[in-house]
DNA sequence: CATGAATGAGGGTTCATTCAT
DNA sequence: AATGAATGAACCCTCATTCAT
């Protein structure tokens, strides 16, 4: 077996057909976990054979961490939104609520999926070293958009930026699988409660 | 041999051994997960062949429930010791913190093995549901804990506790499954900004 | 996955399992090779499930090395019958007269499945060195033998008993394989010939 | 398309690139032997497309059974030689010694490829047929050689001669097997004794 | 002539579960 | 109560082969 670069000929379908297979992917993996979900079930929903998911992904792992990649990619365009409105913080809540209202079907950064990574994570060191890097990407934007909101004056100047990005993301955490696991929550008293939480917090006097 | 005894000869042994396979399986989920842990691995961790648990787990799934189970029995002690504080805000911190500090050993309230839980119940009815009725329990005593802070002072009595608990159990999970994940963050700086968080949103002015 | 031994209850049922196994293998290797033979045909052949055949063997590698293990021992047992025959040179004879004479029935050094060893040999490692630790062992015990041939007058002093050693193995190596090659061939005729070589060439004159 | 050309338009290129195959896929066999070598590795090593080989050849047992020919031939180039050398069993010395220096770098008549080729002619009927064919040209080659020498007064005249055919290529395959999987073999040595046992053997008194 | 995408059967292996002892 | 031998389905992955381009 020689090493052989996957998907070479035709570069646009090659790359369409791996969206494809991520697509499928990201539901069954959703459905059934990633242990749970076989590399069948993930071949029958992208409408391909088996074998041949095998010429754009060299693994099952592989393909995990290509939605590893993928979500981060997502939740970081969403934190560089956040640094071109006008008030930060606004912008902060609003994405907050937007968290909480998006559904399953959004695959790209879809709350039971995230679970799912999380669950990996802790016991696969190539997910684990993924999701740290994300975080490192993620804290360096967020950073950026809390200095932003800072200088705008619509973020409180004293705080210890690293560790308010810290409780920041956990509460974010927090939100999104509680949304994922609770579909039933009134979401709009828990906004509300959540938006003056943060104006309280983080809004100077 | 008997239809289905499941244990049924001397009572306290059975439950001894029944609590051996548990404590097992708790480790072997919480390092392989659910579907990554085999019944060998567990048998083995347990100290008894693999055959003998059937005797007193249905299957593997009995397994899985019985420990969402006992998990949702801790959680559940840790809210009703709130109760019983003089300043129930104050302690509602203190547990904050201590949710943070708790390693992995402690096996009965174990970030992972909670992390394995959340994405499992996405998956499994049983333990939805288990999660859902644990929940309930919690939101019980969690209310009356409030409540009861509400009388002593410490809490704000205006806010809509129903919603309040939702936002606050949202923030406990996502701290615990942050320290779960990212086992190096600062948790002092953390910490020290959490607890100025609850105390300028929850303590009355 | 914790390392289990492989067949501890009943060692005499599990190492006569063990060799049924073996049995099949073999039978199933010299027919179709060792990469040609399947799993699921040796478990046929031996009357026992795949599954179980982990049981016993770690690998299908395994199963290999073990039958090379048993080549071994059938050919060391051969070459020590000689050193206790009155005259070692007419045993030798007598000896490579049964190597052409044998069928491939005979399980334990069939002439077939030495040629599978050998074809693997040449690209498995582990298959390799074993082979290597065999001819070791198997040289040292022939060269003991025909020290004692020499003692006895039965074989030439003269010689270089390292490289007569190696020429005798390959001719015999040789007569083994053609054997199961070329089944037609006109055995008394050869042998006649063979015998005839090695007095003229080992009987001192 | 028309149907089945298997290479006809510029028969001159069509073979040369019939020979590129044969020449990877030799390469590829002797690494990884006839079942372990992919379509892909040879395709791989002979630049081309997986698919397009099967322009040049029905399937992989095509490319084998080629692969058999082209050895054949190579041996039988070799014993034609020997006719025209002045003393046959001189030359016969010779090629046995050469046999014994051939590295596995020359493609056609690779050891390790041959032991490949009589391992699977056990299981392949067309390659066996061919090995048969191989013997049976062989065969009547050496036996002129063998009458030549013996014309020549360098053979002995009372020799069965089919006899000592049989024996003789058994003992020149046992010879380059032993030489393919014991490359540290003391060659010398070994070939000074062979020398001796087959003047002795052979050479009229 | 030439490609490589695509298929699907089959490979070795694991594992939840059952059962005779 | 307790064992571990035994099963068989399902897993991930490979590969010879075909076919549209």
């Amino acid at each position: 077996m020689v090493g052989k670069a996957l998907g070479k000929g035709n570069p646009a379908r090659a790359d369409a057909r791996r969206q494809q297979v991520l697509d499928a992917a990201g539901q069954c993996f959703r459905r059934a976990g990633f242990r749970g979900a076989s590399m069948s079930d993930i071949s029958a929903m992208a409408g391909m054979s088996t074998g041949h998911i095998y010429h754009y992904f060299k693994n099952k792992e592989a393909i995990v961490e290509a939605i590893v990649e993928r979500n981060k990619d997502s939740v970081l365009s969403d934190i560089e939104q956040l640094k071109r409105q006008p008030d930060v913080l606004q912008a902060l809540i609003e994405g907050a609520s937007q968290c909480m209202v998006r559904r399953p079907q959004d695959d790209l950064d879809d709350p039971a999926l995230l679970l799912e990574i999380f669950a990996e994570s802790s016991r696969n060191p190539v997910v684990a070293a993924l999701l740290r890097q994300r975080d490192a990407i993620l804290r360096e934007s967020f950073q950026e958009a809390l200095a932003i909101g800072q200088q705008q004056g619509s973020i409180v100047r004293e705080a210890d930026l690293n560790s308010l990005i810290d409780l920041l993301a956990a509460i974010f955490d927090g939100l999104i699988i509680r949304n994922a696991l609770h579909p039933d929550t009134d979401r709009d008293g828990m906004l509300r409660l959540f938006r003056l939480l943060l104006e309280r917090f983080l809004r100077p006097a």
